[in-house]
DNA sequence: CATTATATTTCATTATTTGAAATATAATGT
DNA sequence: ACATTATATTTCAAATAATGAAATATAATG
């Protein structure tokens, strides 16, 4: 009957789709399926009739739903009284790769902002790949970035929004792209893909998968440069599509629509575990909390 | 933030004691004191101001005190709407020994009625020292009793009610209680006390404590029947208060003032774990929960 | 009939919560 | 001044609960 629960419970109400909210809350499906199981054995109530095919709430149910939004709300509230009582000051400092930045952070900022006008905020962009190592060298107290494969046990991760890996043409030029049978050929196709970082990774592992080789034409640090290359015809390249979608050469390029489906980025907001303590710190990451919410 | 975390801050709040919430709520200091800690952390603020000697609520705390409040009303709330959907049927077997029944099977089997009216009551009085038998056996699905000093560990208990256990004598023949220096004589004051059972154990234990051999009068079944033999002047004897408070012969007899304390009985709903599942009795139980709130 | 989509179990691991006892600290009584 | 009492907190080991990965179950779809 936690507050995490009772969130969990409220996406399910909503999807209706196990996996969809186990993807969306970042739990497994198999522990997902308990919670709702605890929640229905503590209230001694069938909450969802389900089969494999299907999800229906009950009537004890919505009963339910209708509790979790006003328990829910009423937590939300009695964290604006708290915050309205702390007023905060001193410094805050947070970096941010110019991927993860696009249409996250000026949220954020802005709901930071309003609850605590008089925190300074000391922002720094950068290479994604740098973020978890400030945060580790304490060069930052709070990062939004990437989550990777394999998160620091020191650190926490909250996850703020999801984005595609998507591959892209330019628009000029369709002859670059070179087909074999039953679709594009991706070893000799040039390819521009990033020097290093998590979509690198991620293609990489693909690539392996495939037992092909690539044609590599361009490697290249930073997204945003990537979309420059590719629009000027130099190959396809792969890029986060929240990059992209900021981009100012986003007309000059299209995005592949055949292509490998690739794991998407989660971009969240990440600390150090200790660094929670901090009031400053504490307080953003549970504005970032009430976002998803 | 779970529903049992916020009774117990919301009695702490009441109280401002730690030691008597965790009394109260059947629970050690150390885990109190660690579910208000847990809660600080979850929130990042402090709810009490403590120190040895006093507690007191901060303004957050206040603010906690509030949201608690609300959330336990929607959750007493949520409670009567999925009861008032399930018209519960059938039979419940119900074991109460005559020492437990006083005073609150009234409440519990009112409350009961009126929100489960067809479902019918079996019910069964009894020696106090059958109570746990008769569940074990399955001869009840629950029982109203004493809190024993080992609960065996496929029974679950819920505190409904607390009493002293108390000394008395009879009015008249004043001189049968026999003094020392310092007070009482307890090797020589002739004692009623009873046969077995719970109380025995205690008041054994308290003997043994003080190296005291009792003069025992009488050994007597059943509590009402030790009351009957105090008051006609046989002895002094030993009764759960709430017994008395109940007896026909309460104003021939008199409460003693200087008397060891012994620890009070906890009377409350006991039924097997796994009984649980059955949901007249899930729903006895969830009654019971919500008086004590 | 194989494949796919989906929820649930199982099992081993990890994390959390607990009680008992020790500790710390301030007030009170002698 | 010093022992005693009352009280909250820590420490430590043990018990409980929650988790993810993989296996399983089940029904629909191609």
């Amino acid at each position: 009957m936690d507050i995490r629960n009772l969130k969990l419970f409220r996406h399910l109400a909503g999807t209706l789709h196990f996996a969809r909210t186990s993807q969306a809350c970042y739990i497994t499906p198999s522990a997902l399926t308990r919670v709702i199981q605890r929640l229905e054995a503590e209230l001694g109530e069938t909450l969802f009739i389900r089969d494999n095919r299907s999800v229906a709430l009950t009537p004890a149910g919505l009963a339910f739903k209708k509790y979790s939004d006003d328990v829910l709300q009423r937590w939300a509230r009695l964290h604006d009284e708290l915050s309205s009582e702390n007023i905060l000051e001193g410094e805050l400092s947070l970096y941010c790769s110019v991927t993860a930045s696009y249409g996250i952070l000026p949220d954020l900022m802005s709901l930071y902002r309003k609850a605590h006008p008089s925190v300074k905020i000391h922002l720094e962009t950068g290479d994604a790949a740098k973020a978890l190592i400030k945060l580790s060298a304490q060069d930052a107290d709070m990062v939004i970035a990437a989550l990777p494969d394999l998160l620091p046990k020191d650190l926490i991760f909250q996850p703020l929004a999801q984005t595609p890996l998507v591959f892209i043409a330019p628009l000029q030029d369709p002859e670059i792209i070179l087909h074999a049978q039953g679709g594009m050929d991706w070893e000799r196709t040039p390819l521009i893909i990033p020097d290093h970082g998590l979509s690198r990774d991620r293609i990489d592992k693909w690539f392996a998968k495939e037992n092909c080789i690539p044609n590599i034409y361009s490697r290249v640090a930073g997204n945003e440069a990537i979309i420059v290359m590719v629009s000027l015809g130099f190959g396809i390249g792969l890029v986060p599509r929240m990059v992209l979608e900021e981009s100012p050469f986003l007309n000059r390029v299209r995005i592949l629509e055949e292509t490998p489906e690739l794991q998407p980025f989660v971009i969240g907001l990440c600390t150090r575990k200790k660094t929670l303590a901090n009031p400053r710190v504490k307080a953003l990451w549970s504005i970032a909390d009430k976002i998803i919410v």
